[in-house]
DNA sequence: CGAGGGTTTGAAGTGCATCAAATAGTGTGG
DNA sequence: CCACACTATTTGATGCACTTCAAACCCTCG
C-alpha cells in the first residue's frame, strides 16, 4: 500500500482534487509499527498527524495514579492525532499500537495551511470531528444506560454490516482484554458478560468467533437500551 | 441584551470582523424561553441554531423505554444546535430550557454559508468543536475513574475561577436533581455522596452554598484521579 | 395553610470490581 | 514435537458503590 492508498481510505482525502491530493501524499512517509510500540503520549509536542493504513491502534490517558482511560481503538481510514492542530499543537491522549500496523505520518503544519486554504477540506474536517464527538456522546449514553451485556452486543454490531441478511458470522477483532477496556469494564466481567449474552440472545460463541442467526437477535437486545436505532454506526 | 452582546459572549463571534457580525447580528432573533420549554427534539430538522445569552438548557437524549442520558448542560456564551450542520440538518440532541433563558437564534443556512467563505471563523468553530470534543473526552474518563464524591468536586471546581486565591463562596447553579443527572448519578446517590465528599475534604455545605478555605482543598480531592490537572477546564 | 416538588434518609438489592486460583492458549528453546 | 514459561481467559467467592424502593422531611408558592 503507498502513500495515495492509505490517504484515500481516510474520508479526510477521499474526493478531494488531484493535485492536493498529491500534495498531501509526497509529504506522506509510510511506516510499519510493531504490536506494543508507542505512537505518541498524551500533552507531547506534536508535528505529524497520522492514517491508519492496516491494523489497530489504542488511543487512551493515563491518571497519575496509573489507572489508564481508553479514549478509542482504531483501524484502518482513521486519523490519529490530527486534533493537536487545536491544542496548541499537543497530543490530547496517548496512542499504543496494539495489533501491527501499517501509518502514513504527515505533517501537522500541512494539515493546518491547507484547511485555512481550502475550504472544502475544512468541510471534511469538520465531518470527521463531528462523526467522531457523535460516537463520544453515544460511548457515554451507552454507559450511563446500556448494561454490560449491552454494551457487548452494540459493540458486535458496528462489526457487521447492516445491510447483510441472515446468519452472521464474525471474528473479535482483537483481544478480549482489550475488547473489555475499550466497553469501560474488567477482563472477569467481560467474560461474564459474554456468558450472559450468550444466553439471553442465543448466539454462539467459540472463542474469538461469534455466529448468530441474524442482526435482529442481537440489535433487538442491545439498542432498546439506546436512543438512536440500529443501524447506529457511521456509513461511508 | 441586544444580538450583539449576546453573540459576541461566545466564542465563535468574538474578534470577528465587524462587517461580518453585523451580518449575523441582523439575522438574529433574541427570545425569551420560560423553564421547562423546549427548544427542540433529537432528530428533528434543524433551521435554526442558539447562542444561550442567559439561564441554563439541558441538552439530553431519551431512549425507546423511556430513560434519558445528559449530554451537557449549558449557559451564556453557549452554542446550540449548531451541530446539525454536519448531520443532514438534524439535531444530534434534544434541547430543554431548566432556568428561564434569553436566547439568540440564528439561522443554520447563514453559518453554513459563511464559515465556507471565511477561513477565520471555520477555524473558530474548529475549536469550538474541538474544546467539546475534550470536554467530553474528560466527561467518559471521569466516568470511568472517578468516583461520585470525587465527580461533584470536580464539578465544583469547574465553578471556580482556578486563579482565585483562598476562601471560595459558591452557589449551586441549578437543581441539584438535574446536577445529579449531569453527573450520570441518581438524586439519592448525588445527596449521600456530597455528604461524604463534606466528611472526606472539610469542605462546607448549606443547601445550595458551599464554602471551601481553598481551591486546593477540592483538587487535590478530585484531580488526583483524573488524567489532566487542575486546572482542567477551558479558559476564554 | 396545604399541595407538590425537591431533598434527605433508611433498608435492601444489583451489578460490577476485586482477589484468588484454575484452565486454556501461545510461543520458546530444547 | 514436547515441555516450559508466560499470558489470556474463565470461574469462584466476596466486597463495594451505586441503585431501587419507600418514607420522611423540607421548602416554596399559590
Amino acid at each position: 500500500m503507498d502513500a495515495h492508498d492509505i490517504l484515500t481510505t481516510s474520508y479526510l482525502f477521499r474526493d478531494l482534487d488531484t493535485e492536493l491530493l498529491d500534495i498531501f501524499a509526497r509529504a506522506t512517509v509510510v511506516k510499519r509499527h510493531a504490536k506494543g510500540s508507542l505512537l505518541f503520549l498524551h500533552q507531547d509536542e506534536a508535528t505529524q498527524f497520522y492514517v491508519v493504513g492496516s491494523g489497530w491502534v489504542k488511543l487512551f490517558r493515563e491518571t497519575l495514579d496509573g489507572k489508564e482511560a481508553i479514549v478509542d481503538v482504531v483501524n484502518a481510514g482513521h486519523l490519529l492525532g490530527e486534533t493537536a492542530i487545536f491544542e496548541q499543537n499537543h497530543y490530547t491522549s496517548s496512542a499504543e499500537i496494539v495489533e501491527d500496523a501499517v501509518l502514513a505520518s504527515l505533517p501537522l503544519s500541512l494539515l493546518q495551511e491547507k484547511i485555512e486554504a481550502d475550504p472544502k477540506l475544512a468541510m471534511k474536517l469538520f465531518t470527521a470531528m463531528s462523526r467522531f464527538r457523535r460516537q463520544q456522546e453515544d460511548e457515554l449514553e451507552h454507559r450511563d444506560l446500556q448494561t454490560a451485556p449491552q454494551r457487548i452486543g452494540c459493540f458486535l454490531l458496528r462489526l457487521c454490516d447492516p445491510n447483510h441478511n441472515g446468519p452472521v458470522r464474525l471474528n473479535l477483532p482483537y483481544d478480549k482484554m482489550l475488547i473489555a477496556s475499550r466497553l469501560g469494564m474488567k477482563p472477569e466481567t467481560f467474560s461474564r458478560a459474554l456468558n450472559r449474552l450468550k444466553e439471553e440472545t442465543q448466539i454462539h460463541i467459540d472463542g474469538a468467533t461469534i455466529e448468530m442467526s441474524s442482526i435482529q437477535q442481537l440489535s433487538h437486545y442491545s439498542c432498546s437500551a439506546c436512543s438512536s436505532s440500529y443501524p447506529c454506526q457511521d456509513l461511508g
